[in-house]
This record gives structure tokens, sequence and C-alpha cells, in this order.
DNA sequence: ATGCAGATGATCGTATACAATTTGCTGGCG
DNA sequence: CGCCAGCAAATTGTATACGATCATCTGCAT
């Protein structure tokens, strides 16, 4: 397999600093340890990670090019609060790439992809019955997992990582303007896609994908929220 | 419309001056005159920007997140020169989404926007017949801005973005890998889909789109070229 | 002559310093 | 009493400086 490339590659870039401090607020994020709209001051994140405003910066800057933070020239950088309008796009990307995305990685599955999608789906479900934030915290992230994993399976490196970015940015939507407390992706749907995978309905796991995403979608209550600002109020 | 809320935006953002650079930069590596392979040292691009390192850098690293220039750690950023297979997987990508922003844009077109489309096209046209190089460059950012445009149309910023980096990333693909010196898009095939569009032929629109994309692939010699390391070399 | 070791130069990685801009406060004026 | 001007503090924008790492070249030993 491409262990030995990836493992060469790895050691070869050995992940920055300023990467580091990036994974670090990122997942952070997702996590939804920090809040949309919270700030993050070149200083504070400086002396969170014990290093120079320079790194900080340019964590930051990288967090932007995902969408996760949004930079605001002079005034500093925000956790992104995305808009009713933006959730409703960053929705409709996932609806427009995740059948393609399950077409693929259904062509090149293999019986050991599938165990451990399965393996997954047990730890998320482990997750969902228990309490506490933490608990709450590694089912977001497990459920996303799902999603991600079968990017990973599709063997396209590029819209594995336009996935990363879109399910990170699902989080934060979920964060902003999800209502109900409980699970943020439907379980059993996970579960009924990978039966469909399995079973060769290639067309009805893709129902099944769009019908699992516009159902996340449903759950969420795209109202303004708060007021981050008059700015936005009189943009649209 | 919108242009009341971006005018503020943009007078908000006001474009900072590494994002100029970084403008400036990747126009030169989409109109091909800066090659895959060439080494862009940060003192070079400071002194060519005539602003420090540091502004440098940071243009140099937003392009890395783009993919149009690799950064390697403690030896420089390169134009990125995208393996075949990475090339591959670029042009799966674009079969894999523009379908569907056909679709979402077909849905929304507007007449003003066939004319606009039907404009660019005869400018494309124009082009093709002229000689030199710089119409040749023109021609090649004019058969982009055609996905471009109909990305826009869709009305999704986030599937704009992402088209914005896959036709970047093709372009660098046909510098590198193109054998037919003549048009690296079928420019007939535009004008097809446009006309499929406006005859509410959508599903007919759609093949066109995925024909057109696999024919620029075929135009391509998908074989290692060059040996940019002998890194690589043993990699695959 | 060949091959390795150490020095040298260039380039990147990171920190710090200074300039520019914004924000919030304070004080005077209507 | 409210409001605007102007100052002060904080934060970002940019440049420069220093340390670390890598590439190259020289020179000695084999």
């Amino acid at each position: 397999m491409k262990s030995a490339a990836k493992a060469m590659q790895a050691e070869d870039s050995a992940e920055t600093s300023a990467q580091l401090i990036r994974d670090s607020i990122r997942e952070a994020i997702v996590e939804r340890r920090l809040s949309p709209g919270t700030k993050l001051s070149e200083k504070d994140v400086g002396n969170l990670f014990s290093v120079s405003r320079t790194l900080a910066r340019a964590a930051l800057q990288a967090l932007s090019y995902e969408g996760l933070v949004s930079v605001e020239k002079n005034r500093g950088a925000f956790v992104a609060y995305p808009s009713p309008d933006e959730a409703r796009q960053i929705f409709a990307a996932r609806r427009l790439v995740e059948p393609g995305i399950l077409r693929e990685a259904a062509a090149r599955i293999t019986p050991g992809d599938i165990s451990q999608l399965k393996q997954l789906l047990l730890e998320e479900g482990r997750l969902m019955s228990e309490r506490g934030q933490t608990a709450r915290r590694a089912e977001i992230k497990a459920s996303g997992d799902f999603h991600l994993r079968l990017a990973e399976i599709s063997g396209n490196a590029i819209m594995q990582r336009f996935m990363e970015e879109l399910v990170a940015r699902s989080s934060l939507v979920i964060a902003l303007y999800g209502q109900s407390t409980a699970s943020s992706c439907g379980h059993s749907e996970h579960g009924e896609i990978i039966t469909a995978i399995e079973n060769n309905e290639l067309d009805r796991a893709c129902q099944l994908m769009l019908h699992h995403i516009t159902h996340i979608e449903t759950d969420l209550d795209l109202r303004e929220r708060k007021s981050l600002g008059l700015k936005e109020a009189f943009e649209l």
C-alpha cells in the first residue's frame, strides 16, 4: 500500500509548529469548545501555545482559508459565524459531492473498509448512549468521521480535503443553529447506507445519503441568531 | 442585486497586500508565465513586490493551500508540479462536481447570464484564431472562465471557490502534460453545453460536460515528466 | 583519482521591534 | 444632559534580526 510513501512525506514535512497550532484550534472549534464569534487574538493564541505572534498569525490565516475563522482587517480573527445562507450553501455542497464520493468509494471499497466502517458505527452508537459533554463531543466527531472515511476510501485526496472542510464547517453550523440536543447525525442512517453499499444497491445508497444530509439540515433552525454586528444586519 | 453588500465587504476587507501578491502569482501560474517546479524563494518574491519576507511568505502559504505551490520545509516554495496521479484526481473531482454545478446553475440561470456566457464564448473563439503567446494565455484564461462563470451562476460561493481551485490546478496540469499545442478546451463543446441549457436539455448538458472534461483529460500524456528530484522517483 | 569530513553560504523558521489602525475613554462644549 | 473631539490603550500590519537547517564547496586521507 501507500503507507511507505505517506510516511516518507510525513517525515519530510514534519508538521511545522504553525500546523500543529492550527490543528489544535480546528479540533477545538469542531468539538465546539470554541463558540462561533469568539475572538482569537494573535497575542492570546501565541501565549496559549507559547509561540510568537508570527506563528499564531500563520495558524489563524490557515484556518481562515478553511472557512473556520474569519479574519477582519485591523480587527482580528474570530471563530466563524456562518450566516444561514452560508449554512445552506454548505449543505447544498455536501448534497452535490457526497453521492459522487459515495459512488467512487463503493467502487473501491474492500471488506476491510466495510468492517472498519461498521466498527466506527458501533463506537458512535456507544457514545450516543453515554452522558456528558465529552461523550457528546466525541459523538460529533465520530459522526463526521463516517463521512470523512468514505471520502478517504474514494481514493481522491482532493475530494477528501474538500470534505474535511465541509464537515468541519457543518459542525460549526450545527453548533449555531442545531435544535435537537440529541445527535447531530441520524445514527441509524449511517448504518443503512453501509448495508446498501454491502448489497451493491448503489442508487439506493446515494438516495439514503441525500436524505441523510437533508435530514441533518432539516433539524436546523436557520434563523439569524444573535446580532454578530450591525454590519451583517444591513448586508442582507 | 448584491453589489451593495459586496462593495461594503470589499471596502471592509480591502484586499490586504499579501492577498494582492498571492493573486499576482496565481495569475502568473495559471497563465503559464511561471512553469511548474520553478523555485519561488521568499526573498525573491519579496524583492519583486517590494515587501518584506513576511508578506511574501504569507502569499506563498496561501498559494500552497490552493495547491498551486508546494512548500518544502527548510527548502522553499516551488510552483506545484502535479504528479500524474494528482492530475487524474483533479479531473475526477471535476467530473464529480461539475455536472451538479451545471444543474444548479441551469435552475437559476437568467437570459442575461446566457448572453454573457455566449459573449465569453465569442471572445474565446476570437482568441483561438489569433497567434502569439499573449493570445494563447488569454485563451487559456477564457476557457477556464467558462467553467468558473457557471459555478458563479450556481449561486454557491463554496462550490465556486472549489471550482476556482480546480480550474487553476487544471491549468497547471495542462501546462505539464498537455500535448495538443492547440486549445486546452474544446471550444465547440462549451457552445454545445450552452445550447443544451437553453433548450432545457439538462441531462444532455451534463453528459456533454462530462465528455468535455474527459476530452480535456484524454488530450494529456500522463507520463512522469522530467525528474523533479529522485525523491519522487522512489515515492511511487 | 575518489570519497568522505568539515567549513561556508544561502535559505528558511521564529522571535522581536516598530508603525499604523482601531477602540474606548475622558473632558469639554452646546 | 447629551454629544462630539481628542487622547490613550490595545491590537493588528509589516519589517528586521537572529538562530537553525540544508546545499555546496574545499581539502585531506585513502
